[in-house]
RNA sequence: GCCGCGUUCGUCUAGUGGUCCAGGACACUUGGUUCUCAUCCAAGAAAUCAGGGAUUCGAAUUCCCUACGCGGUACCA
């Protein structure tokens, strides 16, 4: 193969908040970019004035910046350049390439021959015979481009090659390759990457539940994880290995290995893989991370848990958070007083549970504090076989008094985070409970 | 309708003529560890490779046909 200057672009138009099927097709494009040392840049084709959606632009752009896909330069914006398209769309007309009908520039399709093609993916051929063309529009009545005449004219100008885009332009290439022939420009490498679709196998949309890169940030996602997991997303990397690095994806990333079929999209495995990264990251930085996710949600500073009190927790919930926002019902208890719940006590099939509440409290009166672990697991493991309960049950009935709940962190580690006295005054509040409100 | 693309476990996929009665990952089931949950470990179930023909000693892999899905057929991208 020739060596070209690698330049690549990621093309949106602002219709939408930046969409997920859009992140794959960005990364695909910059992963290029990075590999050959080439330029990753963003186009924003804002060329039909009905559909444009104001924040769209400022949304796409901070969705790049959050996933961590730096583009280079500054973007282009198609409706400042409407000078030059009607420049080029006369250049055809002068050349007797085009002609003008009804306000708009129609491209002159030859209905002779055919256009071959061969796609960078899976180096597939596609013949197209130019029978089946018809003329189509250059440049609108509005004097604005359509997408066929920008795309040629940019992508010229930007010197972009390969041009990666969605599965959808495959059909166009016969109008794009004699475009570019009309101008006698060099046609460019295309990549037509294969849609993403919903587990119903329609394209996505809302249906299947978040959808905007905006929506994955707020529920908790992390952007590696987004970018992990979308890239696989039709291309396995050769090495099998399923959690890749940016870096790593950027050495063994090829669109020649990229599977053709629409993809569906699982939500079920992004989360798998965001628990990985979760379980992967450092304390300090996944402190950093759920701090920064919680401002971002609060909107503001943090109140309830500050950063102190979440670096005390991280090392416990660790293993047990699939995404950030499975933080807040898994701490909560720790920094706000529960809500008890009678079916919660009567889960653990204590008959006197009160009674067994104010061994507990007499025990914990006598430990000597700081408490210990060792100390207290044997109390209460000695407390039960007294009582003729299960440790289980015992440790469950300490766990449900202090938090409300029957699953939480590590109970000794939760109690140690709460202090001596909160727990006392929730164990007496827990007797009380039951005592008014007896478990049948 | 016409044109194009696609079709391997529920999902993402490996696989380019024999090493595949099809491998991995997620999800699922079971067991182990355990104060709950999770993690971790182990095992298991799960694809007649869309269907049918052809080529071949031999096909998931090559060729043809059919079916189905998707996309295009816009002065939308």
């Amino acid at each position: 193969m020739i060596a070209m200057k690698i330049k690549t672009r990621f093309a949106p138009s602002p219709t939408g908040m930046m969409h997920i099927g859009g992140v794959r097709t960005a990364l695909y494009a910059c992963l290029v970019a990075r590999k050959n040392g080439g330029m990753f840049s963003l186009r924003i084709e804002d060329t039909d004035r009905y559909r444009f959606v104001p924040e769209a632009q400022e949304d796409i752009i901070a969705g790049l910046k959050w996933l961590g896909l730096e583009f280079d330069g500054e973007p282009i914006i198609q409706s400042e350049r409407k000078d030059l398209y009607q420049k080029y769309a006369k250049e055809l007309v002068d050349k007797g390439l085009a002609y003008e009908s009804d306000g708009a520039v129609w491209f002159k399709m030859p209905k002779e021959g055919e256009v071959r093609f061969k796609d960078l993916i899976g180096e597939r051929e596609v013949v197209f015979n130019l029978a089946d063309q018809k003329d189509f529009v250059l440049l609108k009545s509005d004097g604005f481009p359509t997408y066929h005449l920008a795309h040629v004219v940019d992508d010229h100008l930007m010197e972009t090659n390969p041009v990666i885009r969605g599965d959808e332009w495959l059909p166009s290439i016969p109008k794009h390759i004699l475009t570019f022939k009309a101008f006698d420009w060099e046609i460019p490498s295309y990549a037509h990457l294969p849609l993403i679709v919903g587990t119903d196998r329609a394209k996505l949309s809302k249906r299947h539940g978040a959808k905007s890169v905006g929506e994955f940030r707020k529920d908790g996602f992390l952007p590696e994880a987004i970018l992990n997991y979308m890239a696989l997303l039709g291309w396995t990397p050769p090495n099998d290995k399923e959690i890749l690095s940016f870096e790593e994806m950027v050495k063994l990333f090829d669109l020649k290995d990229v599977h053709w079929a629409p993809a569906v999209f699982d939500v079920t495995k992004l989360e798998w893989m965001n628990g990985e990264y979760i379980r992967k990251s450092q304390n300090s930085n996944l402190k950093t991370q759920i701090s920064n996710y919680l401002k971002d949600l609060s909107g503001g500073a943090l109140e309830h848990p500050t950063e102190e009190e979440i670096e005390k927790v991280v090392p416990l919930v660790k293993e047990r958070i699939k995404k950030l926002s499975d933080f807040v019902p898994l701490t909560d208890f720790l920094w706000e007083k529960p809500e008890y719940d009678q079916s919660q006590f009567k889960k653990l099939n204590i008959k006197n549970e009160k009674e067994v509440l104010e061994k507990v409290l007499e025990k914990l009166e006598e430990m000597e504090k700081p408490w210990d672990a060792k100390i207290f697991e044997e109390t209460f493991r000695k407390l039960a076989e007294d009582l003729e309960l299960s440790a289980s049950q015992m440790f469950q009935l300490i766990r449900v008094s202090v938090s409300g709940q029957t699953v939480t962190p590590p109970l000794f580690e939760s109690i140690q985070i709460l202090g001596e006295e909160e727990t006392k005054i929730r164990i007496r509040d827990a007797v009380e409970f039951v005592k008014n409100s007896p478990v049948a």
